[in-house]
DNA sequence: CTGTTTACCTGGGGGC
DNA sequence: TGCCCCCAGGTAAACA
């Protein structure tokens, strides 16, 4: 499921190959993916210059010249990714991006057709991050907006982490993923750790993060970069996935239960 | 207001 | 083989 590693690596890889290309029209297939009218989406922006894609939390930017803004977000199993201009779409791809001179197409695949494209006005993506009650960026984030969210109440870490208001990008994987690293368990709260505790998870969040966007994602299933092409860091998951197995570290089986109603891996050995 | 549960979708896997 | 049921997960909306 594509967190904020899966994200970035997009994000990248559409920088890499999109920038500076104007898009030349649209295909919709499924208008259910377009967040308002059909028409009104393609007319805006066709003809426009591609000129920055970034992202923040797990939504993708694509910033056109001179206006508008696309927002993006996959969900579950939403995909883009590149392919020739020509080749047959199934029909789980809803809607393709053709360009000025350039013999690719864009293309967005969504088996669940949980994810959503919006157009927003370039001045208002700030305002656009307000409404969906986004917090900082997981990598962006300090030490003491950290410190300020996990104190805020007394859910779970798991939750607190999970909560895309208090900061945003980490989804199910790397929550468990980044609690492992720290040694925290995911239904312990988060309103009684130390400023040393605090340090430990902040750095665990952004090494766990850093190494899974190093291995560009972590492919279960449906996770392919713009080229197609899987991630590796499901070869690094320390619990996630790993229900049964012996902890890397102290060979106890990893236990997997639920928590605030999610799948949650932890050892219970090595997470206090 | 806060925190929890459910709906949205589809494919995959288990049980029989 | 095939059918039924449940599960996976991010977010918004509904609910307590």
């Amino acid at each position: 499921m594509p967190e904020l590693p899966e994200v970035e690596t997009i994000a990248r890889g559409l920088t890499n190959h999109l920038l500076d290309k104007r898009i030349a029209a649209v295909d919709i297939r499924c208008s259910k993916i377009v967040n308002g009218d059909e028409e009104t989406f393609r007319r805006l922006i066709c003809g426009r210059k591609i000129e920055k894609i970034y992202r923040h939390g797990k939504y993708l930017f694509l910033l056109l010249s001179p206006e508008p803004a696309v927002s993006i977000h996959l969900r579950m199993s939403g995909q883009l990714y590149l392919s020739g201009y020509e080749s047959i779409p199934d029909k789980h791809t809803h809607l393709d991006f053709y360009f000025q001179n350039y013999n690719k197409k864009l293309s967005y695949r969504d088996i669940r057709k949980f994810g959503r494209l919006e157009i927003i006005p370039k001045g208002d993506i700030s305002g656009y991050i307000r409404r969906k009650k986004l917090g900082p960026d997981a990598l962006e984030i300090n030490r003491g907006s950290l410190s300020t969210a996990l104190k805020s109440s007394k859910r779970s870490l798991k939750a607190l982490l999970l909560d895309q208001s208090l900061l945003a990008g980490l989804g199910n994987i790397y929550v468990d993923e980044i609690l492992f690293l720290a040694g925290f368990l995911p239904f312990s709260t988060g309103n009684k750790l130390t400023g040393r505790q605090i340090e430990k998870l902040f750095n665990a969040i952004s090494e766990v993060l850093q190494q899974a966007i190093k291995n560009r994602g972590t492919t279960l299933s449906d996770f392919i970069d713009v080229h197609g092409k899987r991630g590796s860091n499901q070869f690094s998951l320390m619990v996630y996935g790993q229900a049964g197995k012996p902890c890397a570290k102290c060979r106890q089986p990893i236990i997997k239960t639920k928590v605030n109603g999610r799948g949650t891996h932890y050892c219970a050995f090595c997470q206090r």
